[in-house]
This record gives C-alpha cells, sequence and structure tokens, in this order.
DNA sequence: GTAGGGTTAG
C-alpha cells in the first residue's frame, strides 16, 4: 500500500499487475473499496485477474453481493474467475447459489478442474445432500480419480453427508493420503459416533509415518469425550505437546472440558477453564453449559449461561438451553425470568427446522409451519407411529418440553419437532430399505432421539440425522452415539 | 530478461 501511494506520487500510473498485486495485501473493507473505485477510474475493470481478485476480496469480507454484482458486469470470463465466484458463495455458507453457478458455469461452455469440484464438493458437504454429492463425484472421476485434494474432498463430502460406508471405500482406494486425509476420516469417524474405530485408526496413521497435526488432535479427543474415555482422553490431551509437539489451544481445551463435563466432572472442568493458557471463549462457556445441562448443574448452569451471554448477548439458543435447564428443575419462576429477558432484548428462539433430500428435491419441516403439501397427512402418520411405539415402550419424555409462556399451547409439542416429521416423512415416500438420512439445525432432543431409535427398530430401517455438530446413526434400537451426546 | 487471480481436514 504504501509503494502504490509513493507510485502514484510519482507521477507513475498503475496498470492491472499493479492492481492484483495490492489487492493480495488488501486488509480492510474500506480500503478494499477504495482500491475498486481507483481501479474503476483507471480504466482497468475489464482485466480477469483485476476481477477475480476483487471478487476473491469481497467474498473474504462476507461481501457476497458486490462480489455477485464485480462478476456479473464482466464481458468475458475464464475458468479462474468462475471458481472464484463459486468459491465465495461456497465459503459463505450459500451452497445452493455455489450449485448454481456452477451449472451456470457448464452451460458456458466451461470444463471444470480441481478448484471448480473441491469447492462445489464443500458446498455439497455444507448442505449434506449425499445424492448430489454422488453426483459431483461422477465430475471428478471424469476429471481426474487420483487427484489427493479431490481424494480429501470426497471424503470430508461422504463423511459429512453420513455415509461412513462410502467414505471407507474411498479412504481405501486412495493412492496417496496425506495428514488431511487421515484427519478427515478420523474426525468424520468421531463426529459420526465411531470413536474407537476413529481411535484406531489414529494407530494406524502413527504406523503408517503419517504425524499428526493440530486437527488431528481436534479429533482425537472429540471422540474421546464421546465415548466417555476420560483417561484416554487425558492421555492424550498431556501427551500432544510432549510426543507431538502441538501446543493444545482453544478447541483441545474445549474438547477437555467437554470430556470432563459430561463424565460429571464438572468442577475439573472449571478449574480446566479457568487455567487454560488462551483464555476462554464463547464455544468454551457453552460446552460447560451443555454439560451442566446434562447433569442438572442450575447454578453452574446459571453461571456459564451468563458468560456465554457476556461474549454474546443475543444467543437464543443459550436461553433456550437455560430455560430448559430452570423448566427441568420446576424452578418456573427463572424460566420466567429467561423468558422476560429474551422478549426484552427482542431475541427470538430459533425455530427447529430438519431437511430431507427427496429425488433431488429437498423438503424442510419447520415447528410450527403447515406449509408442506402433505402436512396433514404426516401428522397423522405421526400419532399412527407414537401409538404403535407406546406399546414397544415409548414414553414422552417431557424434560424436553419448553413452557409456552406465549399461550397457544400445542396440544403435544413434542409432536411437531421438526425430526419427527422429517422421519416420517421420509418413511412415507422413500424406497423401503433406503436410508433415511435427515440435517437439522438445532441438536436433537432426547425424545426424538428415542423416537428415532424404537422406529428405526420398529421398521426395520437405517436413519442418520446430522446436528450442527454431529450425528446419530439409529439402525436396530441403538444409536451410534450410545446415548451420550 | 522482470509483475497479477481460484480449491481439501476442526
Amino acid at each position: 500500500m504504501e509503494f502504490l501511494i509513493l507510485m502514484i506520487r510519482n507521477g507513475i500510473r498503475p496498470n492491472m499487475f499493479t492492481y492484483s498485486s495490492v489487492l493480495r495485501s488488501c486488509n480492510g473493507l474500506p480500503i478494499l473499496k477504495q482500491i475498486h473505485c481507483s481501479i474503476t477510474k483507471a480504466g482497468l475493470e475489464s482485466d480477469v485477474f483485476v476481477r477475480s481478485s476483487l471478487i476473491d476480496k469481497y467474498s473474504k469480507w462476507g461481501e457476497l453481493q458486490n462480489a455477485l454484482t464485480t462478476f456479473n458486469e464482466m464481458e468475458t470470463s475464464d475458468l479462474i474467475v468462475w471458481n472464484t465466484i463459486i468459491g465465495a458463495f461456497t465459503q459463505n455458507n450459500n451452497g445452493d447459489e455455489a450449485l448454481n453457478l456452477f451449472k451456470r458455469m457448464k452451460k458456458s461452455g466451461f470444463m471444470s478442474d480441481q478448484a471448480t469440484l473441491t469447492s462445489v464438493l464443500s458446498a455439497v458437504t455444507g448442505m449434506a445432500l449425499l445424492e448430489l454429492g454422488r453426483q459431483v463425484h461422477v465430475h471428478v472421476l471424469k476429471y481426474n480419480n487420483q487427484d489427493l485434494i479431490l481424494g480429501n474432498a470426497l471424503l470430508d463430502m461422504y463423511c459429512k453427508c453420513g455415509s461412513m460406508e462410502d467414505a471407507r471405500f474411498e479412504f481405501t482406494k486412495m493412492v496417496e493420503k496425506d495428514v488431511i486425509s487421515w484427519s478427515t476420516m478420523i474426525n468424520g469417524l468421531a463426529q459420526n459416533g465411531f470413536s474407537h474405530e476413529a481411535l484406531k485408526m489414529f494407530q494406524t496413521m502413527e504406523a503408517s509415518g503419517s504425524k499428526p497435526n493440530y486437527i488431528t488432535m481436534v479429533g482425537i479427543l472429540f471422540a474421546c469425550s464421546h465415548a466417555g474415555l476420560v483417561e484416554k482422553g487425558r492421555f492424550y490431551f498431556e501427551k500432544m505437546e510432549t510426543i507431538y509437539g502441538i501446543k493444545p489451544g482453544r478447541e483441545h481445551y474445549g474438547c477437555m472440558v467437554d470430556l470432563l463435563g459430561r463424565a460429571g466432572q464438572l468442577n475439573e472442568a472449571v478449574k480446566l477453564i479457568h487455567n487454560m493458557e488462551p483464555g476462554p471463549d464463547v464455544v468454551t462457556w457453552r460446552t460447560l453449559l451443555g454439560a451442566c445441562g446434562m447433569h442438572r448443574d442450575t447454578g453452574l448452569a446459571a453461571y456459564a449461561a451468563n458468560r456465554v451471554l457476556d461474549l454474546d448477548p443475543d444467543d437464543s439458543g443459550t436461553y433456550s438451553l437455560l430455560s430448559n435447564i430452570y423448566a427441568n428443575t420446576q424452578r418456573w419462576e427463572d424460566v420466567e425470568k429467561v423468558r422476560r429477558t429474551m422478549r426484552g432484548k427482542n431475541v427470538k428462539k430459533e425455530p427447529g427446522c430438519s431437511w430431507i433430500e427427496v429425488n433431488k428435491e429437498i423438503h424442510a419441516f419447520i415447528v410450527r409451519d403447515d406449509s408442506h403439501p402433505e402436512i396433514e397427512k404426516i401428522m397423522r402418520e405421526v400419532n399412527c407411529y407414537v401409538k404403535r411405539l407406546r406399546e414397544v415402550g415409548y414414553v414422552h419424555d417431557t424434560s424436553f418440553v419448553l413452557q409456552d409462556v406465549e399461550g397457544e399451547q400445542m396440544e403435544d409439542p413434542l409432536l411437531c419437532h421438526s425430526e419427527k416429521l422429517a422421519i416420517v416423512y421420509g418413511l412415507m415416500v422413500l424406497v423401503k430399505g433406503k436410508t433415511i438420512r435427515i440435517r437439522k439445525n438445532i441438536r436433537i432432543c432426547g425424545d426424538c432421539h428415542l423416537f428415532a431409535k424404537l422406529l428405526a427398530k420398529m421398521e426395520n430401517r437405517n436413519i442418520v440425522i446430522r446436528d450442527p455438530i454431529r450425528y446419530h446413526h439409529f439402525q436396530g434400537g441403538v444409536c451410534s452415539c450410545g446415548d451420550y451426546w
């Protein structure tokens, strides 16, 4: 930047090379907009290099509208600029638009390369759409079936779509594996509830001579915490620095807080938080809050919730959690207090939403939303299943019912949870034997978890539910999480 | 003889 200013002062006119170079070091949105202005003034906007750099930088600042405008105003495009705009939407969690652009790109006659396909795979991964992922896989095969980066992206896609069979198969087929391949598998197995397999894979990784890094260790500790392996987790946490030379960061401390908290060692967890070197952040406190909920420690829960709200005052999830915890211990005045605070701050509860992919179309179910064309039929089916499941031991777990002070008490709020609707819809429309795969925006409640377990057994169906942090594989009356999540 | 853009794991 300094040299650019010096250059202009010396009367030398910057050209497209100057601008695409200086854009690399652009570290603020106002500066980016200024540079964009001077590019326009200098009449250098038509250069594809300058354009793609601008698009990329706008996207890094979350300015998708500016990125798209810059893209659409181009007369000529090339493969890289297409990759840039597709990547922009992928990285900003707008997989839908990324896929639309990918279609547009193909229609314009461009052939995808490694960068296109990794972005598109990453978009599909974010949406957890397995059938779409398989379609992209075909494009990958046409491009290059031995590419390491694409192989890794495929592994991640299958893991995040909850199909470990596919992930394992692709992994064994890879001719070359790097630390990302191993870490993807370890994390994928752990998140899908196959903790022991994840730890076994770590041993295989070490035996093969690959060295774990920071992210690999996150996966290992995540596996330990979700399998309740307290001692093993402690072992890896202590040895990661001495043996592997990896300094524990927030994420590792977070896993340890989770590990101790789940195991009921709440005081140990608090001690760790107060002593952790990077200092706790929102995620750390939220983790502790989750553990307080599992162990019904309302006092500590209130403390943790307030630390979360110090750092993120509009976090509706935390208010809901806190209110749930108070409700579970019959502290109705406190429930009301939380509700009042939420109303005062105008914080809205995030509605639960579940998606299911049927014939490459996405069907979304939202609590209290009856816009699905077949909602009445689905509700009737849910009721039928509930009746039949009661005969095999299904009892409502009412500790998950939020007191609804806004009135309009639902006949049975648990019946309306979006995942129940999505699962039942899957049973109605998917061919017999096909795994039902659901993606949802908030974590599954105990009642829906039991519902899914019993239903999987009664209907002899595999059900996979992906929530924001992990997966549940329901099969034959049990879940891969071991009821520990 | 010299300068510039996009992609994978928590």
